[in-house]
DNA sequence: AATAATGTCAACCGCATTAAA
DNA sequence: TTTTAATGCGGTTGACATTAT
């Protein structure tokens, strides 16, 4: 059985309250992040460490931003999601000020029924097969009305048994589009606001390729994809 | 006005991954 | 190389708010 992260014998939950978060802050401020078993003893507070991550994390940071979505930044999310799945704090690191957490509960509450009521299903960005073509619109960010031009270059999408059918779920409905959705410009770059968001998503998915392929390198019949939106 | 249903979001839990010993 | 502890991540839960009946 393996042991709690911490010592969790009367530690609170729930709730935390604007004393605690104060103390959290403050230490934080002096100390830096880090070090969270010891920090809650340290910063006084009887709070596990991980407890104290994460509302450090979501909540507490100085830099986040909060608030409503912007329509590129649902958007941006339809698009990374139909890349890389429910890789939350990915997608998060190219969202400036959100949170994995904060991500996650948009996608869930909002985006999740935004896309099914679009006929859009939202695991895998396919179009549902029950509704007429003409109320079919891609999933991938082409049916949203984001001013800022994007780009999206998927590196070669293959299957990853068992966690990652997602991702190559994702890759062949966007392969599908390029057919299915004429008006969709799969050609090849534009720019993108969120600035260097994209390269980094890039090397990401690189990444995960790279550890794709080490798998299994028979198939190398991999489409490249680029997504305008 | 009261109650039920539904939505939202902060927080927790358990597993996976990473780093250190 | 193996073991162990710390941290990170995604799924899930539950409290509270809002909307519908």
């Amino acid at each position: 059985m393996r042991k709690p992260c911490c010592e969790k014998q009367g530690t609170n939950k729930g709730a935390w309250s604007k004393q605690e978060d104060q103390k959290l802050v403050d230490y934080i401020r002096r100390h830096g992040e880090g070090c969270w078993r010891t920090l809650p003893q340290a910063a006084g507070l009887l709070r596990c460490g991980k407890s104290c991550r994460l509302r450090w994390i979501n909540y507490l940071r100085p830099d986040l931003k909060r608030g409503k979505f912007a329509e590129d930044e649902e958007d941006l999310i339809i698009k990374l999601h139909a890349l890389l799945g429910n890789r939350w704090s990915l997608i998060a690191g190219r969202l400036p000020g959100r949170t994995d957490n904060e991500v996650k509960n948009y996608w869930n509450s909002h985006l999740r029924r935004k896309l099914m009521n679009m006929g859009i299903d939202p695991k895998n960005h396919r179009l549902n097969q029950n509704l007429p073509r003409s109320q079919n619109r891609c999933a991938s960010g082409c049916a949203t009305t984001s001013s800022a031009s994007k780009e999206i270059v998927s590196h070669p999408l293959k299957t990853r048994l068992g966690e990652n059918d997602q991702l190559s779920e994702a890759a062949s409905c966007l392969e599908d589009s390029t057919r299915c959705l004429p008006d969709l410009n799969l050609d090849l770059k534009i720019t993108i606001d969120h600035s260097s968001s994209i390269s980094i998503v890039e090397e990401e998915k690189k990444q995960i390729d790279e550890s794709t392929l080490s798998r299994d390198s028979e198939c190398d019949t991999r489409p490249t994809l680029l997504l305008f939106g």
